[in-house]
DNA sequence: TCGCACCTTGCAAACGTTTGCACGAAACTA
DNA sequence: TAGTTTCGTGCAAACGTTTGCAAGGTGCGA
């Protein structure tokens, strides 16, 4: 029923590869061949079929951008400045969800392979050797996880993690705790390291919480063990479960931050609106959204080039922590915001 | 460089329809034969190319869902409810975001009408008369907006502000404000509509204030003018604008709900979680997004069914509503969840 | 033994584009 | 004036599938 190229051809009087020529290399056709097939074009109400198009170039002008979990406000600024990034060069984000699910990732990537021209995978939950094996049908570019041989875009989160750590332990904390994220997540993994080193190194205990699904009910599912484990102070892998964590609390007649002390990572919207503001890790998540398109249309053809970027990750104090029962430095004002030293990408942070 | 039907053919020694029937008429070719070109495709890592099949058949199995923003908590439910509905009927869905922007609206649906076998339309900011235009080049649903003519899923919006205002009346407030969206909405004219109708059957004062941009910035926004207004209670038109007018009115030095009574609408997650927990209009958005792809799905090729779901709203009352300075009724224990009697919908809510 | 039906497979056209090649005309150059 | 370039256009093959049609083979009943 829609207008194919052949009826503009018919009612223009040229051959079908004139009117082809007038919307894919317009100075390649007369200028006046050019206004009548345009003015057919019009009347008709033809489009390109895109489909069709990509049938032919290999090239669809789609990208795929799958994330674990689209109710994650983490997601959302990276997803939108994905979009703005790729509409800027005439390329469509068609995002999808998985629930979390790695299986469905895999599935996922599948379908999309032949409709776009590559894949933005944001905390991927499969496997590395998956990973790897799916990039061989379909151009790929990871966020959140390193992985060599494949372009990737990672938040230097183990940076932030020990920002987080020796904030508290200058508070005073020395029994602090760690909600860990999903299993599968190199997130998580990075952060647990990071954290683990960084209290070592402050002389503080650490206790592990985890893996826990990292969502705003994960954080409160935690709270009950968080209480038992008898810490003054908590980072969560997530804004949410620091959100949660901090609801399941105070259900637990926990005041944060006069009784413990809570710190997330993202700096979420949301992590400006509850009581108490949250202290958190703020995540450049634009950024990565901006530089992963970049790098899959960078790399065009030649895939070779498998660049590896990390953004910095900044501490951001505001309500959720408070002083710890040891001694403590009072933190010099130029401590509010402590930028993470991390290498430095060329995306600017929003 | 991905194997294709040719390939298959080639390495299992049959003709390429032999191959192409194998994966979508099983039943027409020889069990023998099958298997074995079912071992070859396997073998070279084959996956049919959705895109030439789609030229050839005109079904993609690709629906277009169009949200005006992904970041308001209020399409997540929705867009998850949709996949989990499509992925059932072996259908992807490819969600995109408008930035609440008309004209972006219109290209998106202009781009994803060769891609994919139809399009959800939620909460469309464009023209009913483009809307229609554009229904003729792609098979629509309309999700959050009555149009004749067009398979349309709306909620009970009229009936939940109706709910509100009248909570809001029996607590004693007299004077009250309408924090209303943004223009082009049809959700916010519905609830000015019978926000207005109902609060003059309550002999209570309605001031509108609006249009908004419907984010926590909106809501923060008109804080002060709802101070100045010196209203005892207000009905947001979303729950994000909600939560932002609360903080807002924080910064104002007044308390929810002791100076000033505060009814979100959408009942998104997050209002649980803020202090106070806030009272609102539950909209059925899970419903909503498997209904929505259902009657895309049902109406399949017969374009004359033009069905009009209406799903039910209610209200959902926590700590953001108290009573006001007039004499008030003190609410019954079943009047806690008020249940909207509107039109019943074969959809279950979640 | 013949006729017939059925099952399985191959053939080739079609879907809506793009693009290398060739051809003719017009516009230069010498 | 002849030779060369440039420009504009048409031709036809190609992209990876699906599908109506026909042909060959097999098995059955009469």
């Amino acid at each position: 029923m829609p207008a194919t190229i052949r009826d503009v051809a018919r009612e223009s009087g040229v051959h079908i590869s004139t009117v082809s020529r007038t919307f894919s290399a317009p100075h390649l056709v007369n200028p006046e061949t050019r206004s009548r097939v345009l003015a057919c074009a019009e009347h008709l109400g033809y489009r390109p079929n895109r489909a069709a198009r990509a049938l032919i170039t290999g090239r669809t002008h789609n990208i795929g951008l799958i994330v674990a979990d689209i109710a994650n406000p983490f997601f959302p600024p990276l997803i939108k400045a994905a979009e703005s990034q790729a509409r800027q060069r005439d390329y469509h984000i068609f995002v999808t969800d998985t629930n979390e699910d790695a299986s469905v990732e895999e599935d996922l990537v599948r379908a999309l392979a032949k409709q776009v021209d590559g894949v933005l995978l944001c905390s991927p939950r499969m496997s590395n050797s998956l990973i790897e094996q799916l990039s061989r049908e379909v151009p790929l570019v990871v966020v959140n996880r390193q992985l060599t041989g494949l372009p990737t875009v990672v938040m230097d989160v183990a940076q932030g993690a020990r920002l987080a750590i020796d904030h508290l332990s200058r508070l005073g904390h020395r029994r602090m705790a760690l909600v860990s994220g999903p299993r599968g997540s190199w997130t998580s993994r990075e952060i647990r390291r990071s954290a683990m080193s960084a209290a070592r190194a402050s002389d503080a205990d650490l206790t592990v919480v985890g893996p826990n699904q990292p969502t705003e009910d994960g954080g409160m599912a935690v709270a009950e063990q968080i209480v038992r484990a008898g810490v003054t102070a908590v980072l969560a892998y997530n804004d949410l479960m620091a959100i949660g964590l901090i609801e399941g609390l105070s259900t637990q007649g926990r005041r944060v931050p006069e009784d413990i002390s809570v710190v997330g990572i993202d700096d979420i919207a949301l992590s400006r609106l509850t009581r108490p503001k949250l202290t958190t890790v703020a995540t450049p998540t634009a950024a990565a959204g901006r530089a992963a398109v970049d790098m899959l249309l960078a790399h065009g053809d030649d895939r070779r080039t498998t660049a590896q970027v990390t953004l910095q990750t900044e501490l951001v104090i505001r309500d959720s922590t408070g002083p710890g029962p040891g001694p403590h430095s009072h933190a010099d004002p130029g401590d509010v915001v402590a930028t993470a030293p991390g290498e430095v990408a060329s995306y600017a942070k929003e």
